[in-house]
DNA sequence: TTAATAAGTGAGCAAGTGTTCACATATTAA
DNA sequence: TTAATATGTGAACACTTGCTCACTTATTAA
């Protein structure tokens, strides 16, 4: 008598769970992210400076935040201000540092 | 007049919390998670049937959770019984899943 | 127009990652 | 002891990733 296994999330669900993580899962692009929760905006500029990489590097990362939806801009002239896309994100990684720092 | 910007998360605890979204950043890890999770306690071979990696894979990966603090196993005669080893992974997977839900 | 400022792009490359293959260990059964 | 079952390990390798370098685009100022 074996029990049945539950399955509940499909395979979509936990790919897509997975790329998500993966996305935060880097030093700089979390970096990028917290700068954006706690500034709630910021331009290239300065998040260069609070994240401490070379602008290129910066301008990479924004582009793979931005793809994944969990950053948006604002254009004014020639600067562009960054925000998070969506609250929840900033919810995610709160709890997460709570978490850690039980560890 | 340049506005003072907030820095206050350490690039310390940035550099664990990215390193918690890596591990499970991964479609076979986040399934085993989200295996272990619903169903409580698997032995490999579950885990394997659940996930559908080889034996191999799974046991790499095991590894990777059990070093990383995610999960840790019950011996019971020839057989590991994994489990998580901190509820919190739970709720902020699940968070996570909802937040995506909502795309 | 020309120069300066803000930001982005693409190729190249070193470093890292996840899987497979062959082999190893541990426990139980015959 | 021998065989079978359950799980783990390490090297090899293809693939991915994040950075740097050189160059480009867009906007504003001179």
């Amino acid at each position: 008598m074996s029990k049945v296994l539950k399955n509940d999330h499909t395979e979509e669900t936990l790919f897509e769970v997975a790329e998500f993580f993966k996305v935060l899962g880097d030093p700089t692009r979390i970096k990028i992210v917290s700068a954006l929760f706690e500034n709630g905006e910021l331009c290239v500029n300065d998040i260069v400076n609070l994240v401490d990489v070379t602008r290129t590097a910066v301008s990479h990362q924004l582009r793979i935040l931005k793809d994944k939806r969990i950053i948006s801009y604002r254009k004014e002239g020639q600067m562009k201000f960054y925000h998070l896309d969506d609250a929840h994100v900033e919810v995610i990684v709160l709890l997460t540092i709570t978490h850690l720092s039980h560890h």
